[in-house]
DNA sequence: AGCAAACCGGAAAGCCCTATCCGATTCCCG
DNA sequence: CGGGAATCGGATAGGGCTTTCCGGTTTGCT
């Protein structure tokens, strides 16, 4: 009766904690793939390769596979720790006593972070069905976000037609901004981010076309999830 | 000089140096090619593949690589007549008597652009260093741009700390939302843009970051240029 | 040690892309 | 209407990426 067996099956394998201990090696070489996939997420997006990957942590490709079966799974090890951050983000913001500065702080805090990881940025900007623990995170984010808005509405300094959806909006504009910036202009979202800022302060300037639907947004976001495999085309009649 | 001829039937072709007729056959399929490339950029962007465009146009690979020998002239071909729409918007937000709605009317129109086309949006936010044409117009647009820029703040209307990488900035940002959102929120971008507008509008609310330098913005265009062979797509990329 | 299970990583299969080659086909003009 | 030249487009070479398979190696427990 080796406690050792054939593990798994049913559970997961993204939260670890519970999971059987993998022999010294595997945990060796799964803990240079995570660092690895950092880097490389990192540097350029989730875009990157399972390939380049196992390549830059220097382990077999099928080594790869075998840990992180799916790229979500590795991207859910990956940025698991940048997804709390995010979550603390918000608590911190909400700790602010002064609504206006703790909203904006918020966003700066959230858009910093996407500039400081382009993988990160992707994260935000795409759902990863198959990442429950960083939904369950996005979503804990979200409620946190919500409060903040309420509490810079009431104080006024936040204009009433503001959304939450509004800040999807930024973060994927950002993402835009940063991807298409990249090194040779590292703090041009900075400008961004200002700009809308201060549109996003009370008093209303005029009236603002209506947002999308938050199913529209979801379903947006579900579509972009991963190029996994052949981006998106694959049309060919 | 925006005349570019429109080469029906007779001669001259986009960079074909001393222009010789093509064959009826070439020129047919020229035309099938071109016509297909403007279905697939616009559906999936410039980061479609030749191939792709070939097996939308029905023609042989060689074929397509024989008349565009890079995807840089197809491109060329494909966008003369938007770069064109892209010139002359400027001249008519310039025959505005009223400076800002102008201004406004021009941002609106570009972003409109954009969004209906993604292989567009992304001509817009790259340089494409082997299409002398559309360089050329990109640079003429740029310079009525900066005459709206004047009048608007002449008027009173813009902020006096609006530069013209603001609206590089801009058009990033849109691409971003635009490629998240895709056919799931096809009006997502306006809120952004109405956004940004409002922020643009004088008085100021606050300072700003300093905006990227020009020679950085120029030189982030060009990295993203089109990468020989692959690199995002992704992007995405 | 000694051994079996767990693990490694190269190789291979399958698919898509760029770019070039070359025999077959089509066009155009005399 | 016939022939040479311009064109066509399948085929091929060369790379990547994803995913699976399998023989050889390492680990951990007895």
């Amino acid at each position: 009766m080796h406690p050792r067996d054939k593990h798994t099956g049913g559970a997961g394998s993204t939260a670890e904690s519970a999971a059987q201990p993998l022999r010294s090696d595997a945990e060796r070489n799964r803990e240079r793939i995570i660092a690895a996939a950092r880097t490389v997420f990192g540097r350029d997006g989730l875009s990157a390769s399972m390939a380049s990957v196992a390549r830059e942590a220097g382990v077999g490709i099928a080594t790869m596979f075998r840990r992180f079966p799916t790229k979500e799974e590795l991207v859910a090890a990956v940025f698991a720790d940048r997804m709390d951050a995010y979550v603390r983000a918000t608590a911190e913001a909400l700790a602010d006593p002064e609504p206006w500065s703790g909203f904006t702080g918020y966003i700066e805090t959230v858009c910093a972070m996407q500039a400081a990881d382009r993988g990160f940025a992707d994260v935000l900007t795409m759902s990863l069905p198959g990442a429950e623990a960083l939904e369950a995170c996005r979503a804990e984010a979200y409620q946190g976000f919500l409060e903040l808005i309420a509490r810079a509405k009431d104080s006024g300094d936040l204009r009433e037609d503001f959304t939450s959806r509004d800040l999807v909006l930024l973060l994927m504009a950002n993402a835009g901004v940063l991807s298409a910036t990249g090194e040779d202009a590292p703090d041009a979202w900075r400008r961004l981010v200002a700009w809308m800022i201060q549109s996003f302060r009370a008093p209303a300037r005029g009236a603002l076309p209506d947002p999308p639907e938050d199913a529209a947004l979801y379903k947006a976001m579900r579509r972009a999830s991963l190029g996994i495999t052949s981006l998106e085309t694959g049309k060919g009649r």
